[in-house]
DNA sequence: GTGCAATTTGAATGAACGCTCAGGAATGCC
DNA sequence: GGCATTCCTGAGCGTTCATTCAAATTGCAC
């Protein structure tokens, strides 16, 4: 009628920006279509033609998310003086985030909140995940041919470990008012990594 | 009308039980009045003259889950040559009990689920960890009175830092077939925990 | 300016939601 | 056995849910 939107006309971008922030904060059954629509600023005929459902909504706003990390993680790793610096760098990040710093991983999230139930989503996680460890992962192979990682060290095992502590570092910050204890043991798990080295 | 379950009658602590494997499940949201019924075998009346309303049955399940918790790790406590050694099976337990080992820790499933939004629930998480947490610094604090930790440890902040790393764990549990590989940083938590000995 | 295809719109849909409460059954007391 | 009381039952309340689609609007070629 007034037309007070029209920027949103196929951004598709944005849209999923704002749908991800909604998901992020409310989770998937706490987020109603009408709060989607609130957020994207689009009408629900929209939304379904973009995204097919609100489940497919949820599913592109989580590939997003993984894009967004695995992008942070190679920024960070490309602007460190190492691999394993860039990696410690990513961790300390979280701790001065203040954004960010109360929201836990998404993909945590996901993957808690249909632990049971909704394999399409769990799968979707999954797959986020695997590809962080595997980032992760490539980093630390790069500290061993650099020789700054032992070559010893079980590659897999130890990205693993680093993603287990980012889980909990990321959890452990929802808890309110838990700021200056995140930041400590922030930099706890980033000593750690750079112990590696 | 005919009576099936007459057993159900008063029996709040099976209620409990019930409830908090279905909101374990499927979380707050996720979770129908109508599945809290099948999973109890109550009526909806009688649930609402239990526990008042579905967020009051989600509040007393979770302060259950956390008596639960609590009484675990007292009696691995109890049960182990040292407070240290009682820390080091609390946690290696998670690698063994395959029922559960999928399952996060339904605090932080709270926490997530509702870390913006629900100010009762996230409260109520909030209380159950900070009560875990000072468990896990009386058991520090004993074993420093025993001589088995250095004095200089700082109780709260490794109580913390122990607690992020169950949280991490039980989140990591969730993946899909990750099994071998929780057990592996399962065991690699505990013996972090006994070199504080 | 006109016609046409593509897109946007939002009221309407049936189902499922959390929750209530009048009425029936069971219980306790004398 | 009669009565008062407590408890249990489940149909039904108003609301909100995810989803659809016919109608209105738009952008574009000529």
């Amino acid at each position: 009628m007034d037309c007070m939107v029209k920027l949103t006309t196929h951004d598709r971008a944005a849209a999923l920006a704002a749908g991800l922030d909604a998901f992020w904060q409310w989770g998937f059954h706490g987020t109603s279509m009408k709060d989607l629509e609130r957020a994207t600023g689009m009408h629900p005929g929209s939304i379904y033609a973009a995204f097919g459902s609100k489940r497919g909504f949820y599913v592109a706003a989580l590939d997003r998310y993984t894009e967004d990390v695995l992008a942070d993680l190679r920024r960070h790793a490309s602007e460190a003086a190492s691999p394993i610096e860039g990696l410690a760098g990513f961790v300390e990040a979280i701790a001065l985030d203040e954004d960010r710093s109360a929201r836990s991983c998404m993909l945590v999230k996901t993957l808690l909140e249909h632990g049971e139930g909704d394999e399409t989503l769990r799968r979707s996680a999954e797959s986020g995940i695997a590809a962080i460890e595997t980032e992760i992962g490539n980093n630390l192979r790069r500290a061993q041919q650099r020789g700054e990682a032992s070559a010893s060290l079980e590659v897999e095992h130890a990205a693993r470990r680093i993603q287990l502590n980012i889980m909990g570092l990321r959890s452990f910050a929802c808890r309110p008012g838990a700021n200056e204890s995140v930041a400590l043991m922030a930099y706890d798990i980033a000593s750690e990594i750079r112990a590696l080295g």
